[in-house]
DNA sequence: ATAACTGTTACTATAATAGTCACAGAATAA
DNA sequence: TTATTCTGTGACTATTATAGTAACAGTTAT
């Protein structure tokens, strides 16, 4: 399949909506920036508002904007909200019961990605979305 | 996309030629404990045979077994060598020269990625073979 | 020579995701 | 109260990374 990238739009679209203040801001304005359709974008949004990081208003004046200062978003918050997939999958396959190996493999390979899954998310955490806005302004 | 499942395929295999030792092994054994086609396993194999983790011969006794101990491969090696994607993808997208933030938030990602993937990394790094072909056996 | 394996190429099938379209529902403004 | 213009969402197609299979040349033991 194509890659997941909904977590890199979903940060791309806080930041600018954290660029954009306090101005009210349509799903259009942010599809230019992002480069897809309104459509998609309103489907992103949809889970960040879910998630409690933007709010939206319905209606001819229709808006959206952050539910919270960028400090106080992390790059964490981001990740459970668009619900992007875990670092590694395990496969499937039927267990062969004459194999050790087949029949334990999983249970370990759980508890190894389970740690590694952990420290990346702690690492997404120590990342604010207010740092992103601010290294997007340096440059 | 079906997930990338080949790291988790590697571990199972270099995990079952932990546990069979010094015995010489086939594709099809393999197979077997994997439930896939020998030419998958193959396939796989020659990754890790690349990265120098398995040994292997070809011809009519041909067989593979691991290159070192168990306890001398940590799963990021295994990791690299089967070539497993980011945990992170950035989205493509026309740079609109009128907005900051779709001109740089691309590099600011970047920075926040590689400090995500340095993490996840250094979590693969921590655990052996061993640690795996252990708890397999434990249970 | 023959048999039996690996290494590799070429192919098809599957499935996750991207991306689009269309429309109901909601709020504003005339 | 009607027209307008936005969001939210369901239904769809297109794309593409990956799984998985088949086939065969090359290699080695017997």
């Amino acid at each position: 399949m194509a890659n997941n990238v909904q977590f890199s739009i979903a940060v791309h679209i806080l930041a600018a909506l954290a660029c954009r203040g306090d101005q009210d801001t349509r799903s259009a304005t942010l599809a230019a920036s992002v480069n897809t359709s309104p459509s998609f974008v309103r489907r992103t949004l949809a889970k960040l508002s879910k998630a409690g990081l933007v709010e939206t208003a319905t209606g001819k004046a229709g808006a959206c904007w952050l539910a919270r200062s960028a400090k106080d978003i992390s790059l964490l918050d981001v990740y459970h909200a668009v619900d992007a997939p875990k670092a590694f999958s395990i496969h499937s396959y039927a267990e062969q019961k004459v194999c050790t190996v087949s029949c334990h493999i999983k249970t370990a390979l759980e508890k190894a990605l389970t740690k590694t899954q952990k420290a990346l998310e702690a690492s997404l955490t120590e990342i604010s979305l207010a740092q992103i806005v601010s290294d997007v302004k340096k440059k």
